[in-house]
DNA sequence: TTTTGAGTTGTTCGA
DNA sequence: GTCGAACAACTCAAA
């Protein structure tokens, strides 16, 4: 009688290498299951979904030459993983953990209903520098402001070393049914909008690792002066991957803390911490997912503009750092952070409509689409989160566009409307003696905008 | 318990 | 053109 198998349940740890529950079911002995489930209760992006099509080709690739292929399902977790549990007579499960609201009541569910059932448990830290629980400030709560957390953290860390991937795994004798990658209908059909992801992106393990060593040899040097540079490839580009745990961030921490000691590298490694933060946040704070942190906020005198969001969203609000934005969003799956800041503050403070919409917008069309970044970083914006921007700081979309893209070249690269636009003008094409034709002016005038988004945040201080 | 210093990413105005 | 101050007060973290 063949031994027990142990369950490797895959969710967004797509990777072999530094993978802790992975090793750690290899170490158990038993025969090897590695599964995924598409999980249908969760709210997957449109985006999101493309990446994860590819990145469960990667790892299914691998895991078939380590000789045990990657077991693919669809449906509810909560109930579909005791099923196959039992079905397939597992003894053991494995798996790194989740930190968000929905995750953890539903794994700490399943961690009871199969410990009740006899089988083995184990989790594991697979995706988090600081686990939220275990990080608090001298009083003994948590954290609420970004630099006493992230110093706390360098000082307490310990990493343990890198889990090299496996070279071989053992898989059950017997066949196990499964759908195949396509029957989950992860990619996009009529129209294949990510038509435009294929060409810059490369999901999975390999492509994580090719972008940090990208990263490195070419920006890494000059990333505290050119992060904030859209026009420049000065960033790592990493979020996707980290998102579905195709690299460890200990991978990354140790591997930039080991190349580059200077202010560059300290300034990249403070943007992991702000990863953590979010994470550590929503762990702490998992009302957050809708409603403002600040309470005060959600009595902020909203607009509900149908007309202006989908400017917004379609890149036609008359700015050409937003538009541009707005697009490079749509066509590739991702945006520079400086111009998610810009995007981000025209629609909450310029158009006045709830950065919840905005949040809803981004967790659909970003390929590395993430509850806790996404959540956190536009509150944040709103000025309705922790450590969060003042009320005041308004970004101005011409000013900003033209200190960080001075140049033009990043508006004329996904405005293509604004091409012929000298620089001088780029950033304010409607001041143009004859503006360019098939480019819309200005949806709203800046000016008039911060001042209506002042006196309504000072209503909002006299009512609170 | 009270106090003190500090807090990612800006803009505008007026001297 | 450049520079400093105002924009507002509040909350957090640690001593």
């Amino acid at each position: 009688m063949s031994p027990a198998p142990s369950l490797v349940w895959f969710r967004r740890d797509l990777r072999l290498s530094d993978n802790p529950a992975l090793s750690a079911a290899i170490a158990h002995g038993a025969p090897v299951i590695p599964l995924f489930i598409l999980d249908t209760d969760d709210d997957l992006g449109g985006a999101s979904r493309w990446w994860l099509h590819h990145s469960l080709d990667q790892l299914g690739q691998g895991l078939s030459k380590l000789g045990a292929p990657l077991i693919l399902h669809q449906g509810s977790a909560r109930h579909l993983l005791p099923e196959l549990v039992e079905k397939w007579g597992c003894g053991a499960v494995f798996w790194n953990r989740l930190y968000e609201p929905q995750s953890i009541a539903r794994d700490s569910t399943l961690k009871a209903d199969l410990k009740a059932r006899g089988i083995k448990v184990e989790t594991f830290n697979a995706n988090l520098l600081i686990e939220p629980f275990a990080h608090f400030n001298k009083s003994g709560g948590p954290f609420k402001v970004f630099t006493p957390f992230w110093k706390a953290a360098l000082e307490q860390m310990s990493l343990v070393p890198d889990h090299p991937a496996p070279k071989h795994l053992l898989a059950p004798s017997d066949p196990l049914d499964g759908l195949t990658l396509n029957d989950l209908q992860l990619l996009p059909r009529k129209p294949n909008w990510a038509k435009g992801f294929e060409t810059i992106w490369q999901p999975g393990e390999a492509g994580a690792d090719a972008s940090l060593s990208r990263f490195i040899a070419n920006a890494l040097k000059s990333y505290a002066g050119e992060r904030d540079r859209p026009d420049c490839a000065s960033t790592s580009r990493l979020s996707p991957h980290m998102h579905f745990g195709e690299i460890s961030p200990a991978r990354i921490f140790r591997t930039i803390n080991a190349v580059c000691d200077d202010r560059n590298g300290r300034k990249f490694l403070a943007e992991l911490g702000w990863r953590e933060f979010a994470h550590y946040l929503l762990f702490h704070f998992p009302q957050m997912t809708t409603k403002s942190l600040r309470p005060e906020f959600d009595h902020f005198p909203w607009e509900k503009d149908d007309q202006a969001l989908h400017a917004w969203q379609k890149g036609l609000t008359g700015y050409p750092i937003v538009d541009a934005g707005m697009r490079e969003l749509w066509t590739t799956g991702w945006m520079h952070n400086r111009v998610r800041m810009i995007a981000a503050s025209f629609l909450v403070k310029h158009l006045m409509v709830p950065w919840q919409t905005g949040a809803d917008w981004f967790a659909d069309t970003l390929v590395d689409a993430d509850l806790a970044s996404n959540i956190a970083s536009w509150q944040w914006v709103a000025g309705s989160g922790a450590d969060a921007a003042p009320y005041f700081r308004i970004f101005n979309p011409i000013l900003q566009g033209e200190k960080f893209d001075p140049n033009g070249d990043y508006v004329r690269k996904f405005v293509p409307e604004l091409a012929d636009v000298p620089n001088a003008f780029i950033h304010r094409p409607w001041t143009l003696p004859k503006p360019p034709a098939g480019y819309p002016s200005p949806i709203i005038e800046h000016g008039a905008a911060r001042a209506r988004a002042l006196s309504a945040f000072a209503e909002l201080g006299k009512a609170a």
